[in-house]
Formats: C-alpha cells, structure tokens, sequence
DNA sequence: TGAACATATGAACACATATTCATGTATAAT
DNA sequence: ATTATACATGAATATGTGTTCATATGTTCA
C-alpha cells in the first residue's frame, strides 16, 4: 500500500492508487444526482404517510387530507411531489381526483429501509 | 361506496369508511418518522456518492475529500451523519481513520431505486 | 347562469440543511 | 517539547424545502 502524500486543491492524499481505482468505478455523475433526488421525495414523513396510505386503496385528496390531519393544500402539493417522481397516478370522477400507487418497488424500498432501522435499533 | 360529507378542522371528507380503515392499518407515527428520516439520508449526493466509494473499498477521510473534489470538513460532516444512521463504521490507525460500510441492505436499497429509475425514464 | 365544491398552484414565510471558515483534539515525527 | 498532520466540530451563511394563505381552475348541481 503506497503511503503518498501530495496536495490537490488543498486536500491531502495519502492513497492515491486507492482514489484512482474507486474513482474509475464510480457512476456516472447524473446518475448519482437522480438517485438522491429519488431518495429524497421518501425523505419526508408527510409523503411517506400518504404512499402508506396508498399501499391499502386509492384515495382522493381530501380523504388524504383528513387522514392525515392536514390541508388540502399541503397534500396536493406533496401528491405533485410523488407524481412527478412517477410514484402515484391518478384518475378523474368528476372533480373528484383519485391517486393511487404507480410503482412496485415501493414496498420493496420501504420493506428494505424498516429491516435496516429494525437491525440497528437493537 | 358512502358519499357522506362533514367537515372536520375544515376538510371536507367524501368516504368516511375508507379513511376510518386506512387510518387502522397505518403505522405508528414514529415509525414512519424514523423511516423517513433513513431515507433523508440518501437524499443527497454527496452522501450518495461516498456510500458508492465504499462500496469498493474503505477510505480515509482526505482520500475521500480528495476522490469527490470537496473539502476536508465536508467530507467529515457528511460522515458524522453517515455514522449516526449507522451506514458506516470506521477505524482508526494513527491518526488517519478508515471509514467502510456497515450494512449490507444499502446495496440492495440503491439497485430498487436505480430499478425504478431506469423503467421510469423510459 | 350562478353557486358550491374538489383540487391545483403561485407567493410568502418559516424552518431545515449543506458547505465554509475557524478552531479544537489527538497522534506522529523531529 | 514543539511542530506537523489527520480528523472533528461549532458557528455562520447560503440555499433548499414544507406549509400556509390567497386565489385560480374545472366540475357539478340547482
């Protein structure tokens, strides 16, 4: 193991083969930021409430709403969030608007998230 | 399907017995709190991309700093969280502290969330 | 047509969060 | 002991984000 030393942009390196090797193995830059934006829409206990919700039937804002204790307007804005991160669809009946799920992976992600907070709240 | 309508802190509610039963099979709240706050976590490149480095390799931290062009701080804070959720180990050898991961469902998470990705941007 | 209703949305505000800067701590080397 | 190094951390700052408020849109019903 190479014990290098030398600055770049005022950082120290002590491995540099390391940096090097991980370097080129890591995913292309774009991809990294969608995935955190992905991450993010499941990193607010407003919009986990509402996918929860949804696991058991769809539901129509303001049943959401109610549900939650919350605004109507604070919910549609939420169900834009999920929306446009393609998690829920909806369907019209009126004015009423219906959303339900829009992606199977979301149990999975979530089941996968519980097993990691469970082992390590132990 | 009832039609009934009330209001209730100012939200009209149209099916009373689906939110009654949604609201049975919901979670406890802290646990969809802790849950959320797991999946804050992810939701951030930095984070994200240092999760993807270890997943090759434990580092140092300036190595770290040094393979993401970002400061030594930075790095170091994103760690202090990294290490809070229990997504990292380290240890230390001299004064240089190696950082690894310390979970085996962080790969499994992040191959859902590419999954979901790659089928919606299609 | 007009009133009531369900939802959507833009702006404002409050709060959270990521990085920087300065500094502290612990270890190693001279 | 003193200096240099690797990392940690508190405070400050800038930026992002969730909710509220007011209002717009679109649908139903009288």
């Amino acid at each position: 193991m190479s014990t290098k030393h030398g600055p770049c942009c005022d950082i120290t390196v002590i491995h540099e083969d390391v940096v090097e090797r991980v370097r080129r193995s890591m995913p292309i830059e774009e991809d990294l930021f969608t995935l955190a934006e992905f991450f993010k829409v499941f990193g607010d206990t407003t919009r986990i409430r509402i996918l929860y919700a949804l696991f058991q039937t769809e539901m129509c804002v303001c049943d959401i709403a109610h549900l939650l204790n919350m605004s109507q307007s604070a919910i549609s804005h939420q169900l834009r969030v999920l929306k446009q991160a393609k998690l829920v669809k909806f369907r019209k009946e009126g004015r009423v608007v219906y959303y339900s799920l829009d992606d199977d992976h979301i149990k999975a992600i979530f089941d996968q998230g519980y097993q990691h907070i469970q082992e390590r709240d132990n």
